[in-house]
DNA sequence: TATGAATGAGGTTTCATTCAT
DNA sequence: CATGAATGAAACCTCATTCAT
């Protein structure tokens, strides 16, 4: 069940990343102690500061690795033209990569207190803010630009909200939000 | 400027709880000290042990206060006919409390982590789940149950996300907000 | 069940030592706080101060009303002859005293360390030189002098720990206990 | 006179106990805080729960390390025949292990308050109650039953009561205290 | 005769971090 | 690549005590 020390060998920096991730999500940033994390991995806690030189930078590294595919697809729809159809699929893509990454994702809203402390926060922030920016027109009524926000945050709440309350099927309720999220931009679009 | 000794007599209580919920919607649940708070209000720690038993009795004390609206809405809703111009009612309504008490709203969102550690962590769950159940009709498909999630998470981001991105007036976007609520629960219960 | 209010007047000092005495005598001296004492008594810490100085002062006025007896008898060995039938009476006294005073006494057996700092301290260390003295001949042999010490713990012994571990009759105990200890001071006597 | 950290090294764990035990014994388990542990030993107070977790695990594991000899015993004396000379052996054995971790059982006398709230409290008194059942005869009188607790707690007066008393040779008392405690259970066995 | 409000000192415990080996 | 030992700062909390009312 547990690995072997040999099978342990030259990954323990991603299984600490991994370990760390799944306690920051579950309870919290400030909450989840380097020793917590050591003790899993049954390591010591000054093994964690040869892979890392602080907590901190602990969790940038995993941004760095999950958060990725977002700043892809943000650079992908700035070189389309702002059409519907690239809104659409803006989304579409959008809610595919919070799949991939639901823990961090989960992560990061349930953690915005802590995050706003945090170097990263400014970038989480400002990746928020591009996305609102390629989903919205420009000058649209502000009714409008709130469709825009609230159709991501539709999304963000399929993936986690609803799997807390709901029982069903989770796969059902993504496509459902994103089809509630496609309608709101398709609103905002067409009313612009 | 800062008041006397004299002036604080007999609301210490009621100034314990503005500062810690003021810096517990600034900083986070975790990051904000009691040493914090005492120095704030020039008291010392052992005052805030005098008027309440521990650091989550604060956090508790500030919730009973600020969120007893939000009950009682519920408690209105529940009595009335289930139907849509109730729902919008029941939003309308919704927004002004969220508007009212945004400090505690904006720390129950960016501490969700937090809460769910703590003892009124469920409370909170429970109080959200009876909102959607208001909302929403008991066997619509899963598409417009999500739109009435997302009407609150409108809600809840028209008072919080907005302000942060947006430069402009923030009761135009709280109103905006509450549109596209309106919109998606008629939505919902159109297609019901 | 619980006294009113006008029944507590007028002695409420007498109420305090005896809630103190049992909290002393049950958690021992350092592990009972003035809170605990004040909320027994459905009083605030500051009514305990309107009484008694200091936390110390509540246990001193206890050895003051309680010891009397010990202290009396004595004075009344002091002035006998100092016969083996004097002994004999002197410890039958002592074990109808420890009895009287039982809960005192089991505090002070199972806090000596406490009371080694506290400034009655000194005063029972006396008192039980003194009972030795009075017990034992003056140049008798080691193991007599050892068998007078033995006498008074006997009775100590046969007060608190076979309670604990017999299930028995404690009286029978108890006059067993006294049975034993004038049987060793008989012999210390003898053999002088 | 004070150790270097380099002559300190490898053997922390083992100081702590040493100096814990010391102030322990001299001030009780309460009074003793770790800030004057860690001060004595020219140590922070990290230090020591890098070696132990609570204080009360430095009790404890005291504890484990010293009682050792009094559990061997009692394993011993189970495995004789119960003959009169099988008990004074018994009490021969318990007289050197009490002078060995003299200490140790000091503090168990003093303490007995602080004790019963800690968890080994309940190993002690059942110690205590094995020693009893070793020494007495089932179905003797009561009084026979107390001359063997008698006994006992006699070995234990003539270790640290009397040191404190005699101004004399504390070997000498030992011995005599011995002899006290094997004529008690000496009159005990014959006259079942 | 008591209370309400507060204090200052100190308690145990935990944390992120360091560094020689 | 990792550990063992330690630190300094700070956390939450409790205590005996005081004093104006």
């Amino acid at each position: 069940m547990s690995s072997t020390p040999q099978q342990r060998r030259g990954n323990t920096r991603q299984r600490i990343q991994d370990v760390a991730l799944e306690l920051f999500a579950e309870q919290g940033y400030e909450k989840t102690s380097l020793r917590e994390i050591a003790e899993r991995l049954e390591v010591t806690k000054a093994a964690l500061y040869y892979h890392f030189k602080t907590k901190e930078e602990i969790l940038i590294s995993i941004f760095e690795d999950l958060t990725r595919p977002i700043d892809e697809l943000i650079a992908w729809a700035g070189e389309q033209p702002r059409t519907l159809e690239t809104k659409r699929e803006l989304l579409r893509r959008y809610s595919d990569a919070l799949c991939t990454g639901s823990q961090l994702y989960r992560f990061m809203q349930e953690n915005q207190a802590s995050l706003r402390e945090l170097s990263i926060g400014e970038t989480v922030k400002r990746r928020m803010f591009e996305m609102v920016e390629l989903l919205r027109q420009p000058d649209a009524p502000t009714v409008d630009q709130v469709r825009c926000v609230s159709a991501l945050f539709t999304l963000h709440a399929g993936m986690m909200f609803m799997q807390h309350i709901e029982k069903g099927d989770s796969e059902e309720t993504r496509r459902a939000a994103l089809e509630v999220a496609v309608d709101l931009i398709t609103q905002a679009h067409h009313q612009a």
